[in-house]
RNA sequence: GCGGAGAGCCGGAUGGCCGCGGGGCGUAAAGCCCCGAGGAAAGUCCGGACUCCAAGAAGCAACGGUGCCGGGUAACGCCCGGGCGGGGUAACCCGACGGAUAGCGCCACAGAGAACAGACGGCCCCGCAGGUCGGGGUCAGGGUGAAACGGUGGGGUAAGAGCCCACCGCGCCGCUGGCAACAGGGGCGGCAAGGCAAGCCCCACCGGGAGCAAUGCCAAAUAGGACCCCCGCGCGGGCUGGUCCCCUUGGGGAUACCGCCGCUAGGCUCGCUUUUGCCGAGAGGGGUCGGGUUGGCAGCUAAAGGUGCAUGGCAACAUGUACCGUAGAUGAAUGGUCAUCGAAGGGGGCAACCCCGGAACAAAAUCCGGCUUACAGGCUCUCCGCGCGU
């Protein structure tokens, strides 16, 4: 990805992600991990489970995660940390593409703020 | 015009900005150009291609599937045409549609009786003699049931009965038409033949198994395995070996490492041996092989391909020819957002029109042929019935 971003590929990320930070917004919940080895660059990984709906309610929340994310993490990310957005019901489909992109701002804000 | 039947098609549009996957140009970066979900991509229910495995071919057995006839096809459980049966006034639609005299099994409830028939209630005759009796004939009519041992009519009879006759049905044997399923008609038979095969079964035909996470190849690092070879230390030699470097037909150069040759010399540990030597094992070095993990490449998209025309065929389809060339991802691209326009559906209005509203089902995953299921709404063509007009 030219923007920076890195997609997140392995389960073992996505597991250590899990284990790590959460914070939940009304359209998506964010889970946040600052990697403990080297390395420079923020990662992203997308979830759409089964509950989300059919393939094609799966695909539209993946991509607007995706492309939220596209215009978000650049600058409201930080670098060293992987990321991983999960899609919700109905929200993360429906939801207005500005309070969608808020809510990972907002999401993003509380998980850097912890200690 | 109203109602209906069949076949086919479309299934949001345009633009701006920002992105994603693949390919091309470019040394590369930047950049530019081209392409990028469906009719069902779905369910994964059939049939193939392709790959690997197994196995003389084949056949038999088992298991599974298919099941009127003919044709089409690579093949099919699909398609087309025909037959038969059923539904509809019709267009048209529906059909697990081989065999029940090969055998076994089953036929609830009701009913007298459900398969070697039988007799509830009846009808008729005879006897005793007048009863709520005994003996016999009979199954047409009644009732039950999904189904009652051929149906209708007539003759016949004590009452009846395929007992006899006609027609229908059934079975057998010819004939005619048809490739056939089958249809038509003739003769004979004599009621002897109930249903279920979607219970087992019989007959005919088809099928080896697993699947692109198939399969083939490459690389890396880590730990370990099997086998083979070498093996004391050191020095020297470029030696038609390996390896590396340079110019490049072929040569020249280098020698850290492996190998080779020569000299020197007597071993890192253990065993064996009187000692040396020899031998064996380990450690060490080198080589080969197989398996696991991770990543990459191939398979991977040109295909039983599409469209038009011509010919053959009722058709499915086939043949010929011209043109087109059409996604290849793998935590998985094909989009996000904004603007303008917008079908259905609501609401208001006599109307023109205005307001709300905003696009069904569903997203490739090796590829084809089908089937099945889902689908807001719209369009086209053909046909049938009714009504009106000419």
């Amino acid at each position: 990805m030219s923007s920076g971003l890195a997609i997140l590929k392995k389960r073992a990320d996505f597991l250590a992600a899990a284990r790590a930070r959460r914070q939940g917004t009304s359209s998506m919940m964010v889970q946040a991990r600052k990697r403990p080895e080297d390395g420079d660059g923020i990662r992203v990984g997308f979830t759409c489970s089964k509950k989300v709906g059919n393939a094609v309610a799966r695909n539209r929340a993946k991509r607007r995660l995706r492309e939220a994310a596209r215009l978000v993490l650049p600058d409201a990310g930080q670098s060293g940390w992987d990321y991983v957005l999960i899609g919700r019901a109905a929200a993360t489909a429906e939801r207005d593409f500005t309070d969608l992109q808020k809510d990972l701002r907002y999401a993003l804000r509380k998980l850097h703020a912890r200690p």
